[in-house]
DNA sequence: AATGGCCCCAACCGCCGTTTC
DNA sequence: AGAAACGGCGGTTGGGGCCAT
């Protein structure tokens, strides 16, 4: 990245029609190669601003709202087994981002912890998580007693939906789907929802590749989409346009 | 209504490991 | 084999919103 384009670029907040165009163009040319997609897209972000903010915030597999208390006594026990390993944390915690962990770990346990048991974090840093994750050990066999008994699911069912959430795991690339948790939309995820099926659609009758060989060039990728054949140095720019208007 | 303090979280930064050329 | 590009990670920051005064 030379002086003149690092200068050109935006920082700070998201606006929405940033976000819109970012998802299209995840949407055309997957999650990768962040910096092309960046400069195609015409979005004056870098590309790590750009993935960020798909991984963090506009990836429809994101889970919103509170945690549960089942993710809370999930988080605490795994910090407790790993420390501050927030993104390994994250991946046991389906929809949910390092960002979003690191922070609530932050926001709800330190304080926490530090208000009500001082004395037990004296004794848990002479010996390393084994009194507080019992404890929470303690909590999550409680919750579960309860929350199976109120809700009606056993824990046989438990097992089939994380199942299908492995296997949801497997053909997404990772991410489950949202409906694995059953969460409801805010409208502005509803929208970006909306993008994403548009986009979809148009994808279906796309064959999308990219052109290694022949009269493409290492830095000039063909990449063909439907009927279309751009050169990612220009016409994407161009076709870029389009998608936008 | 104004203001100051606190909380929350999105976004950034810098480092490091991996991949690509 | 080595350099450059890319991607992932953990730590930090700053701004907006909320609440008490």
């Amino acid at each position: 990245m030379d002086y003149k384009k690092e200068e050109t670029l935006r920082r700070g907040p998201w606006l929405e029609e940033e976000d819109e165009r970012l998802v299209k163009f995840v949407t055309l040319l997957g999650e990768r190669r962040w910096d092309s997609l960046a400069r195609v897209s015409g979005l004056k972000r870098s590309g790590k601003s750009c993935r960020l903010r798909w991984m963090n915030y506009l990836n429809p597999s994101l889970k919103r709202g509170p945690m549960s208390q089942e993710e809370e006594t999930i988080i605490f026990q795994l910090h407790s087994q790993w420390g501050n390993k927030w993104s390994k944390i994250a991946r046991r915690l389906p929809g949910r981002t390092d960002n979003e962990v690191k922070n609530y770990y932050r926001t709800h346990f330190r304080k926490k912890l530090e208000a009500q048991n001082y004395d037990k974090i004296i004794d848990w840093r002479k010996n390393p998580g084994e009194e507080l994750f019992h404890k929470y050990k303690e909590t999550e066999i409680a919750w579960t007693r309860t929350t199976t008994q109120e809700h009606g699911f056993d824990k046989p069912v438990k097992e089939s939906k994380q199942k299908n959430m492995e296997s949801d795991k497997e053909t997404n690339g990772g991410i489950c789907e949202r409906e694995s948790f059953g969460v409801m939309n805010s409208p502005y995820e509803n929208r970006i929802s909306d993008w994403i099926s548009e986009i979809s659609t148009d994808r279906s009758d796309a064959n999308f590749l990219e052109d290694r060989t022949s009269s493409s060039s290492e830095n000039n990728i063909n990449i063909n989409v439907g009927s279309w054949w751009f050169q990612e140095t220009r016409d994407f720019e161009e076709f870029s346009c389009s998608l936008w208007s």
